[in-house]
Parts: structure tokens; sequence; C-alpha cells
DNA sequence: GTCAGTGCAAACCCTTTGCAGAAAG
DNA sequence: CTTTCTGCAAAGGGTTTGCACTGAC
């Protein structure tokens, strides 16, 4: 597992104050290297003999990606918009309205695909690109 | 709007049986061409004089996507995951296991991409892969 | 001592479940 | 008549909120 040191530098290179809940959450996902729901991350801290309250786990984890610290992954199936275009085509997402767009399979094109990992089958490939609105401030 | 007939066919041929409920959900998903989440839906459909129970109105989104009548898109901003890397990269997600795997930006080009709509700048691109076990009967 | 961070519990929202009643063929 | 679909209400799971307490500087 990484330093507490390491974490702490790393932390304030972000303009983090490195509080004791925040060291705990941040080595947790460092040294895992995984992807982490909000959900699991609570669990996995309070699995040893720390505590973090579920607010804090929330509030650390929203913080530390708008601090650029972790990135956050759309890819919870439980949460799905359903679209009427069946068709191979891929989406505008826009962060500031939630609007969603069509992008027809015919103007984007995935050059070469990796290997998929041994013992599974493809279903798809989705592709969203991430819009802001240019004239918001942020 | 589509008129009922056709829709009634439509719902035919994906092997779907045409009731009153299921005709007016796809009715409503058919004429707006929108991205619609399962809540949405259920408002539309219910502001009319009709009514349609929220279970139905799960059921029957549920029933057209295995069918391959809609499409399910996963872009819900409430339900993420944290990444602790950074840097631009893409992911595979099983959707057996749930199990999200990273794919270096080097594996993996997009050719081309479209023009963005007026007024808005890319905050970035994701590209899921969906991985299906292979073994997996279903 | 001040201000930001944390903990707790309750509220909240969306989704799923179970079963009785209704509708379709 | 039989099978499938629908409605209701309640439970479930994950996320957010409000406010008092604690800790950092």
């Amino acid at each position: 597992m990484l330093s507490t040191q390491d974490v702490a530098d790393r932390l304030k290179a972000h303009g983090i104050l490195p509080t004791q809940q925040r060291l705990l959450i941040a080595r947790t996902l460092f040294s895992r290297d995984q992807h982490l729901s909000a959900d699991q991350v609570m669990h996995c801290v309070n699995d040893d003999k720390d505590h973090v309250s579920k607010a804090t786990v929330y509030n650390t984890l929203g913080l530390f990606a708008s601090k650029g610290l972790v990135r956050e992954v759309i890819v919870d199936p439980t949460r799905v918009f359903y679209d009427p275009n069946t068709s191979n085509h891929h989406h505008f997402y826009n962060v500031d309205t939630g609007e969603l767009r069509d992008i027809e399979a015919s103007e984007l094109a995935i050059e070469s695909l990796p290997e998929l990992p041994e013992g599974t089958v493809s279903e798809g490939v989705d592709v969203i690109i991430r819009l802001r609105n240019a004239t918001e401030t942020h």
C-alpha cells in the first residue's frame, strides 16, 4: 500500500486538505487500483477497524472527482435510459443539461479494437461524448 | 403520432403481445424520438388521461429492451464508479460479472469525431465495450 | 477561536417484488 | 377457460440532507 505521506502529498497537489478520513479513502482507492462504486468504497474502508461514515464517503468521493483526483465512470446498468433507435449508433451527453443526442454510426469510426479478455465476447460498443455548454463558467 | 396499428405491428414483429398499456408506452417512446428514463416514461404516459402503473411501466420497458424493440443506454450521472486512473483511457464492462477493466488509450483509436452541437465543448470521450462471458447460456 | 470536515439518522428517490384481480386469446 | 398481463402497496437499495459535534489550523 502507498505510504500515508505519498497519498497526503497527492491530495495537497490537488488542493485537498488531507484529513484522516480522506487519506483512508484515497489509500483504499489507489492501492486497489480498481473501479469502485461509492458503496463499495464504504464497505472496503469499513472492513478494517477504521470507520468512516456514509455521508463522508459520498462527500469525499464527490470532492475527489471535482478536483480531478479520480475520474467518474458511468456504467451502472441499474439506471438506464431507453432509446427507441436500436441501430448501431453513439451518443452525445450534455452534462449541464442532461440532454442525450444520437450520433450516427457513420459519423464516428473506431479504428482498432483491443483484444477482448479471455472467455468473453463483445456485446456492443458504446461511445459517449461528454459535452459541456461553452458559455457556462465552471 | 404513429397510428396504433403501426405500433401494434411493430410489437408483434418483436414477439410482443400488444396490450393497451404496452401500446401506450411504445407510442410514447416512438413518437417523442427521445431517450427517456423509466421514470420519465411513467410521467409522460400519465400526463394524459390514461394511466399505467409504475410496475407495468418498468416491466414493459424491460420487456421491450430484452426483445430488441428499444435499446438501453447507460448514462445516468447519479450512479457512478470511481476510477483512480485519471489518464485518458477506456473500459471493458462485463455485464455478467459487473467487472470493469481499463483499456489503454493507445489500444483503441477513434478515427473521426463528429461535429459537436453548437455552443458546446467536449469534456471527454468514454468508450465502453460491453462484454459477456462466452460460456454463459443466455 | 474559527471554519471546514465529519457522523448520525432520517428523508428521499427510483426500482423491484408479491400477490390478487383483470384482460387477452 | 387458461395464461399472461396489470395494479397496488410495500419493501429494498443506494444516495442525499440537516444539524450538531469534532478536528485542523
